[in-house]
DNA sequence: CAAAATCGTGTAATTTTATTTCAGAGTTAG
DNA sequence: CTAACTCTGAAATAAAATTACACGATTTTG
């Protein structure tokens, strides 16, 4: 009796963490009828938070005050608390603890998955990111004649290819390559007043950490968007270390690239804020010329479609 | 039609989440009572989490059946289903945007701005998805033989090239195209059993637009990712609609990559998930390759890097 | 402008859900 | 074998949530 209450006081504050692990540490200590209802919602957590009290009973095939009785030993002070705890240990599970087993009967369930995950390397981002290199690599890039963008395998290289429209849209002589024969070739041809951005989530791509160690010797700015403690943050001068979690599950693709499309959104807003004029003139130009050619022309209708909807400068 | 699947969509979500920008999205169609209800729930969401319905209608000064009629109008079956969405939402809202980090720089509040954006550009996605859709695209990516992928101008065009490699790992027969006459082309190619995936955030571009009644026309199935009632939502079969909030300073890219590259996530794992087995072993043999060629050669040394890191499959 | 229809709201009834009480069955210890 | 104890569910109770309904305010319509 003594124990039980003091472990209802440390439950009280645990209880707002992690019903799941709890539930597995607590289940030997369970009584029968209990564990019953454990093994119930341990088989599906999410349906558990949406089912009453009787529902769970009949399942579990206990009597309704059983499951009172566990929601109390699991230390919540009622089956209502414990739903919610329940509900919001499920939601933080689903992007961390849990990252494998993504529920492919539910279509919502795996875009929140995705999509929690996908926020969260933004934000895992933005908590570790050094505001001092970001202004210094916004002023080598504003203050560069030619960019070369690096990149190799597809997420990095799609991002590559992302940036290369985010500054050539300010009116910047920008160059994406892929290839690793290009890069190198590229970077050869680099000179002091160029810059070269590279991004690579392993930091282990050797023609880019070779591209890049290239036109460092030839004097170019060599930015590096990638993990700390690689090759290619060794081999860059200014590194913008972004590690972000990964999931074990091998389908799931990496969120680190929402982390590298954020950066390059944030350099390239920031060099056009540096070049102001310029780039909102440049952008101007872009804008005008798509809105007359390769465009559907707008219907006039009642539409109260913004003006915004029929720039296709943005797709 | 449009009315339709309008309201399928709405009662279809009521199973999904972000209740919290939901409730500022429906505050104008709300009654007096609801709304006076939504102000005390908007006041303390977590508390609200706690109270019960009699509490609740308390505090909000009305009768408890405008709560429950409250809840309704959010899109909730019944009270605790609102409780439970709303602890639900306000887990993810803590992932999303609990950066308590304070920027005093220049750069770090740009950073701050860009990469909220972005975030919130995903849970904007999140929470207008129709999950059936979803479901549906997944379905009909896994049976294809043949999948093409249409994007035009710089963003899209990105996130196509992003989308053909999350497919191609998969050992799925894919090509994406960013010219307009060679998306023509191809699409007059397809046949049954072939599909199409379009991305466009203005829903305007006329070459994608075009390709996509082509290939419609061959008996392909169409997928469109972009807004709904454009042209290009008009011309396909499926159309996963996303509307994101655009910003009017025309020097910030636009969040709505974000949320297209996380729905292109979401339906290549689902498809990974269909095909399991296959996906599988063709991710396995991707990596495989990879590890051994095209990479700098890990070093033994004490850095006690998970293996993981040493992939470059991802980058 | 008045009558009708509609909408929003609360009261009261009803149903559903959760908790407490209590007694019986099973178990262990002396 | 019995006393003390634990576990359990039935039944009672309390609480919570929903439905049905009616009244008053507003808008619509002839």
């Amino acid at each position: 009796m003594a124990a039980d209450r003091k472990s209802l006081t440390k439950a009280k504050r645990a209880a707002t963490i992690d019903i799941v692990s709890r539930l597995q540490r607590v289940e030997p200590q369970l009584s029968q009828a209990e564990r019953r209802v454990a093994a119930v919602v341990a088989e599906d957590f999410e349906g558990a938070t949406r089912m009453t009290i009787s529902e769970l009973a009949a399942r579990s095939d206990v009597s309704q005050p059983s499951v009172t009785r566990f929601c109390r030993s699991m230390g919540c002070r009622s089956f209502s608390e414990f739903k919610i705890s329940l509900a919001t240990t499920l939601t933080v599970a689903a992007a961390y603890l849990k990252s494998d087993r993504v529920f492919e009967d539910d279509a919502g369930q795996l875009a929140h998955t995705i999509m929690l995950r996908a926020a969260g390397a933004i934000r895992e981002c933005l908590d570790q990111i050094d505001t001092s290199l970001i202004t210094r690599t916004i002023e080598a890039l504003a203050a560069s004649h030619r960019i070369d963008l690096y990149g190799q395998g597809g997420g990095s290289a799609a991002m590559i290819e992302d940036a290369k429209l985010r500054l050539f849209r300010l009116g910047i002589p920008v160059a994406a390559y892929t290839d690793g024969q290009q890069q190198r070739m590229s970077a050869s041809t680099l000179q002091p007043g160029d810059s070269v951005l590279a991004i690579s989530n392993s930091g282990r791509s050797k023609p880019v950490v070779e591209a890049v160690e290239i036109a460092r010797s030839f004097g170019a700015v060599t930015i590096a968007i990638t993990r700390p403690g690689t090759p290619l943050a060794d081999a860059a001068d200014i590194v913008i270390a972004v590690t972000i979690t990964e999931g074990p599950d091998i389908t799931v693709p990496t969120p680190s690239r929402y982390a590298h499309m954020a950066l390059v959104d944030t350099l390239a807003t920031g060099v056009a804020k540096k070049l102001d004029g310029r780039a909102r003139e440049s952008l101007r130009r872009v804008r005008y010329t798509l809105a007359r050619i390769g465009t559907a022309i707008p219907t006039p209708s009642t539409d109260p479609t913004p003006v915004m909807l029929q720039d296709t400068s943005e797709d």
